[in-house]
DNA sequence: ATAGTTAATCGTATATTTGCGATTAACTAT
DNA sequence: ATAGTTAATCGCAAATATACGATTAACTAT
């Protein structure tokens, strides 16, 4: 669902912003990243030894990350290789930050 | 799925941390906690006149929220009030910073 | 007691996600 | 040419998410 620019009236782009938190919000997806983190770059098939499923379904996780944009992959066939996306990374850093940092300290809600 | 301690050597609790991001992960919400952030408060009314969804769907999403931790609510009815759970917020901005804060800029990767 | 108001919940339909095994594609090595 | 390796994709099943209208619950006002 698509939310209009009369109703959002902020400049956060909540559509994209969505789209990353969504990308993220799988345990298993999150490993990934910390491991492509660790490791800079790293082959599907050391994901696959690592994480406790089966290799089409890390294929799958890998393809939902590199659709949200937040890695990128080379193929040498028979081997594939990912590595973290830096600039939609930083994007997204900053989209969570702008969304994360208001200020919520305006302690005066009565609940 | 647990992604057990063998599997994430990691100090950050990948679980939590996708249930956050899976909250976060919907446009409407996104748009719900941000009216929460600005009002401080608000009554459910309020939020079903400003989306474009039915006011049952509002509901639902405002339990997701709930459910993730991520506010709290007080019904008088049959007015309901809404506002973000300070301490679960803070949690999540802290996770979300531990993770996103890696330093990506070990741009060795060759891809 | 009755009617009105508001939001949660129920029931349902549809879409999406998650997972698996099997197959296929694209190479390398023999 | 044949066999081996690896990862993507396909086909499928099960679970979960999203959305709606209708109903219900919990009050207030008359």
């Amino acid at each position: 669902m698509k939310i209009e620019k009369e109703i959002n009236r902020s400049r956060v782009d909540v559509d994209q912003l969505a789209r990353f938190a969504k990308a993220l919000g799988h345990p298993i997806r999150l490993t990934i990243l910390q491991h492509l983190d660790r490791q800079t770059c790293c082959f599907t098939g050391e994901l696959v030894d690592i994480l406790p499923i089966a290799q089409s379904t890390v294929s799958q996780h890998l393809k939902e990350l590199k659709d949200a944009g937040l890695i990128q992959g080379e193929v040498n066939p028979p081997k594939g290789k990912y590595c973290i996306n830096q600039d939609n990374w930083n994007k997204a850093r900053e989209m969570f930050c702008d969304f994360l940092d208001v200020d919520f300290n305006s302690s005066s809600c009565s609940i």
